[in-house]
DNA sequence: CTCTATTATATCGAATATCGATATAAGGAG
DNA sequence: CTCCTTATATCGATATTCGATATAATAGAG
């Protein structure tokens, strides 16, 4: 149940490639959700800047969850029928991993960014 | 010359798809440079942990060039025969507009992972 | 001088993330 | 009843990334 380790892709990709996944992950380690919750808290996240429309987000959860890194159950007790998707232990481990390349690279970007942005000091 | 403008390239998906160029431009925007020198750069601005393996690397300017957001000259003059690459005016624009769609993506990536890094406040 | 590692650029094919369009269904407002 | 929003789903098109591979020139070791 972890064949996807092994598989490849390290290199700067990653973080890219993967980006939106480190997103639906972060917000599903703070409390379960459901699909629609978390493309409305990527927009309140970001001031509405960055959308995650619905064609990328459901065949990302399902991906998500075959991978084995969130696990999905049915509830209408809210009110709606709606799927709650929760993090796994798995998916605890990936968003650390992920949050860490993400950093590299981010920290990289902003090294480059700097000097071009702010050149006061 | 500037059909891309016009094509579309809303969504998250840009800042991502378009995140090595964001570096090469970044890296060009302070001084000209060379493909292999670029890769040297992004090394040691990420501390090794970033790498932009030449299969990246070399189409990726070669369609940056195509798109004349980046300029190129062979030259050896120092020493060695390398092509030597510079931004344009039109590279200099979107650099600035991925640079802005990036930040409201770091921002946004950066809110959602807060909570899961410090909790000690 | 010869041999090798590094520098330097290039291309191809495979893998795959993203997205617009589209479809379906249910709940609430008027 | 009708319409908008909520909510999930799938498909095909597109673009990016990367490993593998190839080539050539240069520097240094022996």
């Amino acid at each position: 149940m972890a064949e996807d380790v092994k598989k490849g892709m390290r290199s700067p990709g990653d973080p890219l490639r993967g980006g939106m996944d480190l997103m639906v992950l972060s917000i599903l380690a703070q409390e379960r959700c459901y699909g629609y919750g978390i493309q409305q808290q990527v927009a309140r996240a970001s001031g509405g800047t960055v959308r995650l429309p619905a064609g990328t987000l459901y065949p990302l959860l399902h991906r998500l969850e075959a991978e084995g890194l969130i696990s999905s159950r049915w509830d209408a007790a809210t009110g709606r029928r709606r799927k709650w998707y929760a993090l796994t232990s798995a998916g605890r481990r990936k968003l650390k991993l992920q949050a860490s390349r993400w950093q590299s690279y981010a920290a990289c970007l902003q090294v480059l960014l700097r000097p071009l942005i702010g050149e006061s000091s």
